[in-house]
DNA sequence: CCATTGCCTTGATCAGGATCAAATGAAAGG
DNA sequence: CCTTTCATTTGATCCTGATCAAGGCAATGG
């Protein structure tokens, strides 16, 4: 009962990351191959919506390139960005029609895109397939569960370290040990956007963020650079405890 | 292609809910029966903990009767609830060992259990289990979102009233859009773990209940009886628009 | 019966973050 | 170059919910 938990850093990935996180690597049965033939792509600019919440969405998807966040708004306009989606995520509901929250491109987008129906006929087919997909999306709700608890008790420091920990780790490849030295990254969202994921003003993560800054915790370059000089330091900051690692 | 996403009420799943919302109760196979025979129950007293987080859980399980809460703590003490396990509703991570959170019995629970490795064999050779399964976790997901927002978005005043809201709807028998009348349940959370659950402090939760008793939008009964007088009132007090109601 | 314990309420005060408001800076376009 | 726009910073003030501290009330047990 192989798991095929295999989780390629992006890069390993061709063009088109789902093969390897949704769809086993290992495993080309005739179904996967139908499902390359039919494999298309969509790009979105920044800013742009891909579906609205209550819509239909008739098609999963797995993120090329670019960033896309899940939103939910109440109708006096205050917002929460329950998802943020990075470049080998899976986004999309086999068995479901329906979007509960609204899906948008936060930056310039390439996804690599399957119509729901062959996928799900794929997914019958390939038993492996719904199992992997389990597996994502317990991994899913786990962190989703994580950020339950920052959004419930964290403050806003806290809050920010969080959030900028997890950047940099993603964007460093993903390894929970990273390099010693100095760790720098693009910051992928605007005040606005980081403040709708936390559960914050855009005011006090600007606050938060130079106040980590004038502690020497980061660096705040140009142009949205984020320089981690000690990423433990950072860490500590978050408030978990040490390993703060996921488990199989 | 059917989907199996029969829901049904606890009290028609006879002494298993498991078979009715893990695995479709329409599709009697011999590895169901095989299922059937090695399902075994367990007690649990308030309060006692069933698993501690990163320990390896060797069951996967429904509750039957009481409830259990996923909770996490920091380890200065913050803790947030962030999964309430009502009657029929699933527990475990098939392809996973470790427990992310801790599993607690709020009240004297019941639960279903199934070990771990024959369930996963189980899975495997039945394709449908997967499936359904999947979309179990998928709407646990859509649960756990819906609750981001709260967490992070919500007034004090509407965190209790969705709370309290979710609460009557289930005990009221899944029925959206109930009785005109009355609702009435008992509330199964002391203040403590609803302010636990909804990010907030004992003291919050008990102003804020008794605010709503004030404006006449629930009675407080003895014994922790809360009475719903007009359940539109109340839904009203959540922020949600006003369906509210989830979508297949 | 009284003491204890657990749960809930209520009051007084505090503080973290929200809100309102303005200024700065950088990029884009005419 | 000047204007516009958008993102960000910074300041002043306010307010919601946290914190600290008692007190009430039932249930339990000696």
């Amino acid at each position: 009962m192989p798991h095929h938990a295999l989780k390629l850093a992006p890069q390993d990935c061709g063009d088109c990351p789902i093969r390897h996180r949704a769809v086993c690597s290992r495993c080309d049965g005739p179904e996967l191959a139908r499902l390359e033939e039919m494999k298309y792509y969509r790009s979105f600019e920044a800013g742009q919506t891909i579906v609205w919440s209550g819509d239909r969405m008739d098609f999963v998807a797995s993120v090329v390139s670019g960033i896309a966040s899940l939103t939910q708004t109440m109708e006096d306009g205050r917002r929460q960005i329950v998802g943020l989606l990075l470049p080998s995520d899976f986004v999309g509901r086999p068995g479901r029609v329906a979007t509960p929250f609204d899906v948008t491109a936060t930056t310039d987008l390439v996804m690599c895109c399957f119509r729901r129906k062959p996928f799900e006929e794929m997914m019958a087919a390939t038993p492996h397939v719904a199992q992997r997909l389990l597996e994502m999306t317990l991994d899913e709700l786990d962190a989703a569960r994580e950020w339950m608890l920052l959004l419930g008790r964290k403050t806003a420091r806290e809050k920010i370290a969080s959030l900028l920990t997890i950047l940099a780790r993603r964007d460093t490849g993903l390894k929970a040990k990273a390099a010693k030295g100095a760790i720098s990254f693009d910051l992928p969202l605007t005040r606005e956007e980081m403040a709708d994921y936390l559960g914050l003003t855009l005011e006090t993560v600007s606050r938060q963020m130079n106040a980590l800054k004038r502690d020497g915790v980061v660096e705040l370059g140009e142009k949205r650079r984020i320089v981690v000089p000690n990423f433990d330091r950072l860490a500590e900051e978050t408030g978990d405890d040490a390993d703060g690692g996921f488990l199989s």
